[in-house]
DNA sequence: GTAACTCGTCTAGGATTTTAAACGCCATGA
DNA sequence: TCATGGCGTTTAAAATCCTAGACGAGTTAC
C-alpha cells in the first residue's frame, strides 16, 4: 500500500520521543500492536488507529495529510510558471509541474465576452478567487453575481459553476483549489 | 468514536451520486462491508477504507478533514472579505468566517518597506502567490528573490520565509495556502 | 558476572472485520 | 399478476486484527 501506515507512525512516535511501551500505555493499547503496524505487518482499524493517535495526541486528518518523503522546496518568478488556454480564456499555472503540490494557483484571463464554456462546471473540493480588473460574471448553484475589482468569491466546487466576462475590457482573476483537479 | 466514518462514507458516497453496489463494484470490496461501515457496525482496517476510497476517488487525508456540519455554499462580494492588519501590511481574508474551509485565499497589501516582522515565519502546509503591483522580495530557506508584477512564487510552508516591500510603491499580492493556518 | 531494567519482536488464541449469499422492500414492465 | 432488477440490510463462515504473554538483545548498576 502507498500510504505506508507503518512508517508515518513510527515517524510520529520518534518524532514524539516515546518508547512503543509508552506511546501504547498512553492509546490504551499494547506494545505488540504498536510493534505490529509499524511493520505493517498489519492493516489497524480506524478505530484503533484513532486510538493510537490520541496517545500523541494527533488527529488522523493531520496523520494521513502528513509527507514523509518531500524534501521541502521553494519555487520562484516565472519558471514553473506554465502558460495554458487560448486567446479567450488564458491561465497561468503556478508551481505546475510541482509533484504532490496541494494547492491549485491560477492567474486568469478572460477576453471580453469568454466564458468557462456553455456547459455548468462541477468537481470535488473548494475553490476561491480576487478579482484583479475587469468585471466578471459569476454563476454558482444558481446565484448569479458580477464581481469587480477587489471583490472575491468563495464555493464549495461540487456546485455547477461558470465564470462568464460581462465587461468591456479583458477581466484578470487570481484564483486558487484545493485540492488540484488542475 | 467521534469521527462518524460512518457518515463521512455515506456523505461522500451520495455526494457522488453511487449506490453502495456501484461503490464497492469501483473499490472491489462487498457491498455488505459498506453498508456495515455507513452504520458504524464495524470500524473498518486502514487498508479497506483506502480500498473504498480509492473507488471515489478521495484520499484518506481529505476523507478524515472533511467538515460534515458544512452544507456546501457558496460567497460572493465583499460580505465575507474581513479586514486585518494596519497601515504597513493590510490583508483581506476570503471567506474568513466559513466554518471547516479548506482554503485561506489573502488579498495581501505591503506599504512601502513593510515586511512580515524580523523573525521568519514557518508553519504547516503550502503557500503560493501572485504579484499584482508593486516589487515585492521574498526570502524562503536561505534563497532570496524580488518579484514583480506577473510573477509568482510557492512553497512549503515549513521553509523559513519573509516578505519585504523593496520597491518604491505599495505592494499588492494575491496568496493562498492550504491547510488553513490563518 | 548477574540481576534488573528497557527496548522491539514474536506467537497463540480470542475478538473483530470482511466475504459470500441470502433477505425484504420498492420500482418498472410484460 | 408475476417476473425482473435495483436498493440497503442481515447473517454464518473465512480472514484478519488485537491482546496477553514470552522472547532475545542491549544497557545500567552492583
Amino acid at each position: 500500500m502507498s500510504i505506508d501506515v507503518g512508517a508515518r507512525l513510527r515517524s510520529v512516535r520518534t518524532t514524539f520521543g516515546l518508547s512503543q511501551r509508552e506511546l501504547a500505555r498512553r492509546a490504551g493499547v499494547t506494545n505488540g500492536l504498536i510493534s505490529l503496524i509499524e511493520q505493517n505487518r498489519v492493516s489497524p482499524s480506524v478505530s484503533s488507529l484513532k486510538k493510537v493517535l490520541d496517545g500523541v495526541p494527533m488527529s488522523l486528518a493531520e496523520f494521513f495529510t502528513l509527507d514523509l518523503s518531500a524534501a521541502p522546496q521553494a519555487f520562484f518568478g516565472t519558471r514553473e510558471l506554465v502558460e495554458l488556454g487560448n486567446e479567450e480564456l488564458s491561465l497561468r499555472l503556478v508551481a505546475a509541474q510541482r509533484p504532490g503540490r496541494q494547492l491549485t494557483l491560477l492567474h486568469e484571463r478572460y477576453a471580453e465576452g469568454a466564458a468557462t464554456g456553455e456547459e455548468m462546471l462541477a468537481h470535488r473540493g473548494e475553490e476561491g478567487g480576487v478579482v484583479i480588473s475587469g468585471r466578471i460574471e459569476l454563476t454558482v448553484g444558481g446565484a448569479t453575481r458580477v464581481l469587480g475589482p477587489g471583490e472575491a468569491y468563495y464555493f464549495a466546487s461540487e456546485l455547477p459553476h461558470r465564470f462568464r466576462n460581462v465587461g468591456r475590457e479583458p477581466c484578470e482573476i487570481i484564483s486558487a483549489c484545493t485540492p488540484p483537479t488542475f
